[in-house]
DNA sequence: GTGCCTGGTTACGAAAAGTGACCTTGGGTA
DNA sequence: TACCCAAGGTCACTTTTCGTAACCAGGCAC
């Protein structure tokens, strides 16, 4: 993802600009990265999963399996023991997706408080107008 | 985001995990990514902004813009010519997320094969199924 | 049988995304 | 003067998606 270099840009970038929307778009979603970032620990279980995302609904997390196995990310293992149990892995693939995935979730966190500030003063900032 | 090195992980990253996904939710919506890459070439107007970003519409970019604004990623301003003027540009803070969100969109773009594949193979194995 | 466990699915209300029409402010033009 | 345009929005409305809570299957234990 180079420069451009002529300050304009935009239709290199437009060819593809839908279709790799529709890609960031899965894994833009917040649930998404969260399974891959705990993915990327090692082989857990849907139960593991939805303990370790704070917050996630058995549906959510669903989807997101779903969505993340249907797109080659994730790979979904059943044992049919009793109770059920069902094994999720990264695959090949979405182990590539780890390490840029990673980098976003370290920057979000490292920067939270830059960010609050700012949401902070915007609050200020339109209130007072 | 190193590994926590205990194949359970979990609860260190729980106590960060519910601010840490609303943050990559701002992230995460593929309209912001779009509009922090191609303000990473430099400054741009509304109007460049819609005309580059393929399929977004007035409203959506400017709620992805004020979202930005809000969080202190990009800037707003306005000169009053006419017909006015709005130029946005990256913060400091936002050329910060200006790599990791570019490693994203690269990575989006060089795995798109890839992933319409996995699509491909998993409508077949419903189908079938 | 009753209850419990895992890993779901379904039904439904709330929220957000997306679309198209409209507004404003000045300038050009006929 | 009346009309139209351009930039950068906003508003009203429709469609999608999110999210919650409830329920289901099926094996085991009591």
């Amino acid at each position: 993802m180079k420069s451009l270099g002529n300050g304009k840009m935009t239709k290199r970038f437009d060819d593809d600009c839908v279709a790799t929307r529709e890609i960031l778009s899965l894994v833009g979603d917040k649930w998404s990265v969260m399974v891959i970032v705990n993915l990327g620990e090692g082989t857990l279980r849907f139960s593991d999963l939805k303990r370790a995302i704070e917050g996630i609904s058995q549906r959510m997390l669903t989807l997101a399996l779903r969505g993340l196995e249907r797109d080659g990310l994730v790979t979904r293992t059943v044992y049919p023991t009793s109770p059920p149990r069902v094994d999720y892995d990264l695959t090949r693939l979405g182990r590539t997706l780890l390490e840029p995935v990673s980098a976003l979730a370290f920057w979000a966190q490292s920067h939270r408080p830059e960010i609050e500030r700012a949401r902070e003063a915007f609050q200020r900032a339109a209130k007072s107008k």
